[in-house]
DNA sequence: ATACAAACCTGATAAATATCATATTTGCTG
DNA sequence: CAGCAAATATGATATTTATCAGGTTTGTAT
């Protein structure tokens, strides 16, 4: 795990995401303790945060970027499980269950991550019941994610899905200033691995969808042309 | 929901299920408490403990029996996502997240099943810093289990699944007394909705199991003959 | 015991999707 | 800006898996 260069980031308490993230309702004496022993690090597009199969020393936090949490099958293909943004946590899993990491986060693009020690975080979790709570709600809505994919995954055709991972891909990262181009740079291989196919498929479906005038592309920029069609198309019932 | 007949069960502080549980460090003080406001109940095969939509009213502890969580696709067919046996609970995350019931369980033979209040919980879970630790790491645990599902019903097929799945009843339900045969009666299209595949499949590929010498079938009885080929037909990594 | 529905099984076929092969384009690096 | 590797694109084909159709067996209620 190498870490980047050390980021100059606002302090927790008065951090923006602080009320958008698990410590929204922690006790304000504890946010500064984090503060004072938080590590925050630069990482460029593509390096890693931690590796599947590393020990877990701490837990991140996002302050900004984008960054994908993802898993290497058997065969070596990855599936994309998670994508994170700025006041998100990552490595939570690990730190819990103390097993080493099950999957790797890699920076989608430039990054800012907290550090917070393990020990001071689990102390910490163990004296503030409002944080407890809420990391059990995060981790409740998490699990509640995972099931509707594998659901999906399951019984879903893949021009669906694909639909739908564009469709969660907006809602995660939002869109651009046109109001129409989704806000990330993903490879179709990323795109294909979040679905789970084929990374041709994926750009087969793609150039369908384009001819049907549902979306837009230039690169790896996507353009939502016609997003009722695209809902329309991920034929989504919950 | 409809409950079903009163059951008499050993308190809390003297389950036989207790330190397997999640409830294994709560304080004694209060396992007092949620003993005298629980309610047990008796489930016949195939009734339904909670529903799919349902409001959650509190969390089920499973004393005795056997049960599947399984969700209804779009399409209206079943995925199965855990099975529970006793000493799990079941119904924590539509609690945690004050959420709807995003599955139902269903009996898979005849159960015990003690009801603990929301409010109670809720209110025990804030006090008491052990059982919040435990049941984050069952959290957590839970996720990568599913995790792991995801990624192989993405990349594996269906024939190295069911290997798996047959495998994983095992685990969770173990062996009747000649060591062999699987302690549980699945039909043919429960085993296929663990798996993620058609009922036809499942019943091709255990047929092919059975020709193998790997299993041997009657009705809903299946014995591990050779569980070696199993776990290499599995082709598990991880 | 008989009747009947549900579950199970098997074969034939169709559909979905992956894989392979091969261009073409893009983005980078010297 | 030339050269090159990686990413993207698309067609042809193979493979996997689902679906459909028709049997057989099993379990259960009368």
């Amino acid at each position: 795990m190498k870490p980047g260069l050390e980021a100059s980031v606002p302090d927790c308490v008065h951090c923006s995401k602080r009320f958008s993230s698990v410590f929204c309702r922690a006790e304000v004496e504890n946010l500064r303790v984090v503060n004072e022993h938080k590590v925050c690090s630069v990482y460029k597009k593509g390096q890693m945060i931690f590796n599947e199969g590393n020990y877990a020393f701490g837990l991140f936090c996002i302050n900004a970027g984008k960054l994908k949490i993802s898993r290497n099958g058997d065969d070596g293909r990855e599936v994309i499980l998670r994508l994170a943004r700025p006041g998100d946590i990552i490595g939570y899993k690990a730190l819990l269950t103390n097993d080493k990491y099950s999957a790797s986060a890699v920076a989608l693009d430039d990054c800012n991550v907290c550090f917070i020690p393990k020990d001071l975080f689990l102390k910490i979790l163990k004296s503030d019941s409002s944080l407890s709570i809420e990391l059990m709600r995060m981790l409740s809505a998490e699990l509640g994610k995972v099931e509707t994919k594998l659901t999906h995954l399951a019984q879903k055709p893949v021009r669906e899905r694909l639909a739908e991972t564009l469709l969660f891909i907006k809602e995660t990262y939002g869109l651009e200033a046109d109001g129409q181009t989704i806000n990330a740079k993903l490879s179709r291989e990323e795109i294909a691995n979040i679905v789970g196919t084929a990374t041709e498929s994926a750009i087969r479906l793609l150039s369908e969808f384009r001819k049907d005038g549902i979306i837009e592309l230039d690169g790896k920029s996507i353009r939502i042309t016609n997003p009722d069609k695209l809902v329309r198309t991920a034929n989504l019932q919950d």
